[in-house]
DNA sequence: TAGGCTATCACTCATTTGAGTGATTATTAT
DNA sequence: ATAATAATCACTCAAATGAGTGATAGCCTA
């Protein structure tokens, strides 16, 4: 039995000959394309395809939430992101939403159907420069951004784990004071106002 | 001139056949293998190589610290891992270590050739697996693991942002009592003592 | 050597928070 | 129909925290 394989791409022109591509290879067929993803679930619970080909900018609901829906209606569904934008505020969305690939549509188109097999192997067929942004998106490090001394980054990474002040103090050999006058300069620094906004801002952005 | 490569593989075998298979590329060529990283600092810094190919598990230093090493050393230079590996633990190791590429050994070594190109073009090559772990990675969203209700989730994601209680007792409009009752159940359920750790917590585990 | 920065500690005061206890109402499940 | 759960609110008390102010000592630099 063929791949089945439905498209979600608003250029008729493009999506047109994506289809015919497909479809002259035995082994792949087209069940549906369509250039909107409004219709998303109900589409996706119809035609239940192996392979979903998903653009992001689409009249009405993004691609970015046609993944959320394809996702949520049919898992086994794989989905990759077929588009022009990599940036890394829609790549990382579209991610979390639970996007299996990521290509670019400078893709060449026979590359299409070695990332439908790598994806149905098991495997996440992305664009260079996207696997690229992806492994760099784990390499920490925010360079001391905040001018943080030794000693304040101290008490902050005690402090990011839930500790008190007091046992702050301990852990760090100083006086309950000492990690107050700390912690106060640590929120001047951050620009925050309590414990909780610095330990959120400091996980978020990977301060620690 | 031909891509300089560096290896770093204790299993003498396989590395002398790495070494001989990339040799025979005029376009490629291994100016030194070793068969651990203990001096990859010294021999990162005497040779420049465009590619490491690290392994993992070898004596003294593991390759996890000989990316850290590697990198400091030259950033410039792309390190691809190459191990039998493919455990959460380690592959994140890694890649927060600064790996631009992780590689399986059941790779067929022809490819070894493709992936070189690729982390010279700026991708980032990995076996499918591991792709697909990566991207799995960004899936947060653990399914409500501590059985929170729909309005604890509410205060807790308010709580995250570093509100207090006064300030998500107006926005979710309910007394003060109630953040008050609200938390001390999300404290129970979480496991934890105080906001802070619930913060902390949170963020961590991507409970939001 | 004078000024700047860091690390240290102290004291006050008002606010915030955690913990304990208890209660009402509505919805859901058995 | 009864029990369980969720959501709501109230009150107390002690502890933790933030903000303000100030001080001392060591180190480095201009």
């Amino acid at each position: 039995m063929p791949v089945s394989i439905v498209l979600f791409e608003d250029n008729d022109r493009l999506r047109e000959s994506l289809a015919y591509l497909l479809n002259s290879d035995p082994d792949y067929t087209v069940t549906g394309d369509y250039n909107n993803c409004n219709l998303a679930v109900d589409i996706i619970a119809e035609l239940a395809p192996d392979v979903v080909l998903m653009d992001i900018d689409m009249p009405g609901k993004t691609g970015i939430s046609g993944v959320t829906m394809v996702k949520q209606t049919r898992p086994e569904t794989a989905v990759i992101m077929y588009t022009v934008f990599e940036d890394d505020e829609r790549l990382f969305q579209c991610l979390c939403a639970g996007a299996n690939g990521y290509l670019l549509k400078k893709t060449p188109p026979a590359r299409l159907f070695d990332a439908i097999q790598e994806v149905l192997n098991g495997g996440a067929p992305m664009s260079p420069n996207i696997a690229r942004k992806v492994l760099n998106s784990f390499q920490q490090k925010t360079d001391n951004l905040y001018n943080l001394t030794d000693r304040e980054t101290d008490v902050l990474q005690l402090l990011v784990k839930g500790n008190s002040i007091k046992v702050i103090a301990d852990a760090l050999n100083m006086a309950f004071d000492t990690v107050r006058s700390h912690l106060k300069k640590i929120y001047l620094k951050l620009h925050v106002n309590c414990g909780k906004e610095a330990i959120a801002k400091a996980l978020n952005e990977k301060l620690i």
